[in-house]
DNA sequence: TTAATAACGTGACTTAAATCACTACCCTGA
DNA sequence: TCAGGGTAGTGATTTAAGTCACGTTATTAA
């Protein structure tokens, strides 16, 4: 029950309108609460992510593992942040990526075809939608640009200054691959940073 | 005239939905035709992107300079593909990027305010936009994975592979950029490629 | 409570790619 | 038509970051 709270909360204050009781009632019918214990998999390779999950308690990492075993964290995620492969999603095709609990997780999910029902018929939902794409291009486009033309302690203090809650909630090694480096280089800019 | 055939059929393409003869003159009425020569800047760094271009003819880039003079390009883009700092133009935020035509470019543009316009009374339009959002995120996530997990050999064949078009129609400076790659790397890349 | 496992720190060495320097070949426009 | 900026190729050198190896400190789970 009070799971919802967090989401309807949510779609209102991103939306910046209203649910209804009617759409408090529609959400509760199409989205599944879900928990999944650390190291668990939300979505595994080779799957095809039939699920959105909404982040109500707990993190989750989205990463890919190249031929020689290395892992590479793309995406990290906690409460209020939605959890899937979208490309994955929207096509229904086999995913390259894992999505895994980084702590005990607690989710609300709903399909594809659900969610086309509720951008149809509540309002709230499909501006919080529009709103949330927006973000999602503004957040991709300066992770790109940060990618390219940063040196690896200018992308740590980027992370930093844009996401401290990262840094602090989350195990060195994850925040290293999240930026693309090892652990050891992390490791090394942590302590000059510190001087 | 000519020019707004190939926005309606891109529309219509997209979206999977006709555009009725009103739809037609709404769009004519809100995007306006703008030239630039080569090299001309579609958008300069501190301005605010105020308009959105839909290319006609042409192509452009998208980069930033960094302190050392070093330009940095994120995006490069030819007909059908749409031009803008999507993070000034949402927010109206002043620009870190700058968009600069490679080609003679003929653009269709219009303000966000018109684009809202469009959105609310296009419904193929407003398919469009989605689509076009889920297909961004997708590339998006993508190239970021790119970005991050390959080597400078392994993107340049993934580049050859999703973008031909880019190799053949650009300069190499312009894809080594493109890459996150020095020109000279990228000449020693496609000479190994070669042989 | 204590093994076992994961996370972190650090030195030595390697490597991919950048940088610097120079040459050659274009286009393109005065 | 030829001068000069833009573009590309290539060798020599440098450098940022990765890799390997090993020790230490936290966490976790039986």
């Amino acid at each position: 029950m009070s799971n919802f709270e967090a989401l309807f909360e949510y779609i209102q204050e991103i939306s910046g309108k209203l649910l209804s009781e009617s759409d408090k009632q529609l959400l509760m019918l199409h989205f599944k609460p879900r928990k999944l214990r650390k190291r668990q998999f939300f979505l595994q390779e080779g799957d095809v992510c039939k699920y959105i999950g909404f982040i109500v308690k707990g993190s989750a990492r989205t990463f890919t593992v190249d031929e020689k075993g290395h892992e590479n964290t793309l995406k990290l995620a906690m409460e209020n942040w939605w959890l899937a492969d979208f490309e994955s999603f929207y096509l229904l095709t086999p995913t390259r990526f894992n999505i895994e609990a980084l702590e005990n997780l607690e989710v609300l999910q709903s399909t594809n075809a659900q969610i086309e029902e509720h951008l149809k018929h509540i309002p709230a939902f499909a501006t919080m939608a529009n709103v949330i794409n927006q973000n999602y291009t503004i957040a991709n486009q300066k992770r790109m640009q940060a990618a390219m033309s940063y040196t690896a302690e200018e992308r740590y203090e980027d992370l930093m200054r844009n996401y401290p809650q990262f840094v602090k909630r989350f195990p060195q090694n994850m925040i290293a691959s999240y930026l693309g480096l090892s652990r050891e280089t992390l490791s090394r800019i942590r302590k000059n940073s510190f001087k």
